[in-house]
DNA sequence: AAGTCATATGACCATAAAGTCATATGACAT
DNA sequence: ATGTCATATGACTTTATGGTCATATGACTT
C-alpha cells in the first residue's frame, strides 16, 4: 500500500499520478506497464515515485482496490434492493449500472477486465489475497437465491452457470465498447445503447436462443 | 514465415523448437515471451534462431497458423456433416471436439485463448491479416442457418449472440481446465468430464437458466 | 586436397526496464 | 541565522531484452 508520503501529497498531484498510472495499466497490462513512462508523464522524478510506493506491484494493488471501491459504490444502491426485485430485474439493474460505470470509467474498466482475463497471472492471486471478492462469488449467491425462489430452474449446474455469467459480464462490456466505437459521428445517447444491450443479455441468459416449442416471444 | 533453413532442419530439432516456443508463449503471452529463453532451452545459439525466423513476430504468426491448421483438422469431420445435424447437435460435436483438442494440446489451446482474449493487442490484427478466420464469423454463419431452419428463434440479435457464444467457447475451456485440475488423484476419464460440461453448455445456450412456464426438462 | 556453401556460434550492441542513493530543496521551528 | 526534516531529484546500477555479425564448422563437390 502507498506510503504516508503519497497520502500527504496535494490532491492535484495525487490524482494526476493515479490517472496516469491507470492509463498506463489500461494500455499496457501489468507486465508491460512502465513506471518510467508514468513518472515521465507526471513530470516527477523516478526517485519520487519510490517515495510513494514500494514498486509496481504496490501501485497496482492500490489502484485495483480503488477501482473495487468505486464500482461497489456504484452498485450498492442496487444490491440494497436485492430482496424486492426478482433475479432478472436485479440483474438488469446490475448490468445496466455496470455498463454505465464502464462508459464513465473506460480505463478503470479495461484495467479490471484485464485482471479478470488474466486470472492465471501471479498478480491475480495477490489481488485476491488482499481480500477482494470476484464476480463469480456474487453470482453464485444470487443464483442460489433465485433457484430457491423458483426464478431459475433447479437443474442447472450452479458452478458452471456462475462461471459463465460472470465471464459474460466482461464479454458484454467488450461488446459494448466495440459497438459504440463503430458508431462514431452520429452517436446515440449512451443510455439507449446500454439498455438495448442489457436486454439482449438478460434475454439470452434467461431464455437461451432456442425455439421453445410454443410462444417464443415471452422475452420481457 | 520461417526461412528455408528452418524447414531444412532435422525433424527432431524443428519439433523441439516448436515445442519450446509454444511453451514459452503459453506461459508468458506474447510480449513477455523471451527468445533468449527459448534458445537457451533448446540449446541452440541465439544467432541460429535468427537463421530460422525473422524474429519474434514471425515465430508467433507461424505457430498460430500451425495451431489453426491442427484445430481445423480436428473439426473438419464435424463440419463436413453440417447439413445432417441440427444446430445443437452440431454444436455439441463442435464443442466436444474442441474440448478434446484442448485436453490433448493444452499449451496450444492456452496460446490460442491468449490471442482471443487479447484482441486489442497489435499482434491480433497481424494474425487476422495473415488470413485466419475467427470463431465469431463461424458462429455467425451457423446461427443464421439455424434461424432459417427454425432451430433458433428469430428474435435474437445475431451479432450479439455470436459474440457471446464464441466467448463462451473460450470460457468453457477455462472452466474445464480449472475443474479438471481440482480433481487430481482420482481423475475421471477425460471424456466423461467433457461430455458433462458440453451438455451443460448446450443446455445453457439453448434454454437459458429461466423456468419456462411449464416443462423445464426438455434438455436433450 | 581444395573449395564451397548452408548452417551454427556467442560475443556484442542498443535499448529499456526496475530500483537505488547521495545530494538538493525549501518550509518551518528555534 | 541556523538547524531540521519531509520531500524531490536524476544520474547511476543492474538486469533483461531483441537483434546483429564476423567467424567457425563440417558435409559434400570437384
Amino acid at each position: 500500500m502507498p506510503k504516508e508520503t503519497f497520502k500527504n501529497l496535494p490532491d492535484k498531484k495525487r490524482q494526476l499520478i493515479e490517472k496516469e498510472a491507470i492509463h498506463e495499466f489500461a494500455v499496457s497490462g501489468y507486465d508491460k506497464a512502465s513506471i518510467s513512462r508514468i513518472v515521465d508523464k507526471c513530470r516527477i522524478a523516478k526517485g519520487s515515485f519510490y517515495q510513494y510506493f514500494d514498486g509496481k506491484k504496490d501501485l497496482f494493488l492500490y489502484l485495483v482496490k480503488r477501482i473495487g471501491e468505486k464500482k461497489l459504490k456504484f452498485l450498492t444502491p442496487v444490491l440494497k434492493n436485492q430482496q424486492q426485485y426478482d433475479f432478472y430485474t436485479l440483474n438488469r439493474e446490475l448490468f445496466t449500472e455496470g455498463l454505465k460505470f464502464a462508459a464513465e470509467n473506460p480505463e478503470l474498466t479495461i484495467m479490471g477486465n484485464w485482471l479478470f482475463k488474466n486470472s492465471s497471472h501471479p498478480i491475480y492471486n495477490e489481488v485476491m489475497g488482499v481480500g477482494l471478492r470476484n464476480a463469480q462469488d456474487v453470482y453464485g449467491k444470487l443464483l442460489k437465491n433465485a433457484i430457491s425462489r423458483g426464478e431459475v430452474r433447479d437443474n442447472i449446474d450452479l458452478d458452471f452457470a456462475s462461471h459463465m455469467i460472470s465471464s459474460m459480464n466482461v464479454s458484454v462490456i467488450e461488446y459494448y465498447f466495440n459497438n459504440i466505437k463503430r458508431e462514431k459521428g452520429r452517436m446515440l445517447k449512451l443510455d439507449e445503447g446500454i439498455i438495448e444491450i442489457v436486454d439482449l443479455l438478460i434475454d439470452f441468459i434467461k431464455n437461451g436462443i432456442g425455439t421453445h416449442g410454443k410462444g417464443d416471444n415471452e422475452n420481457d
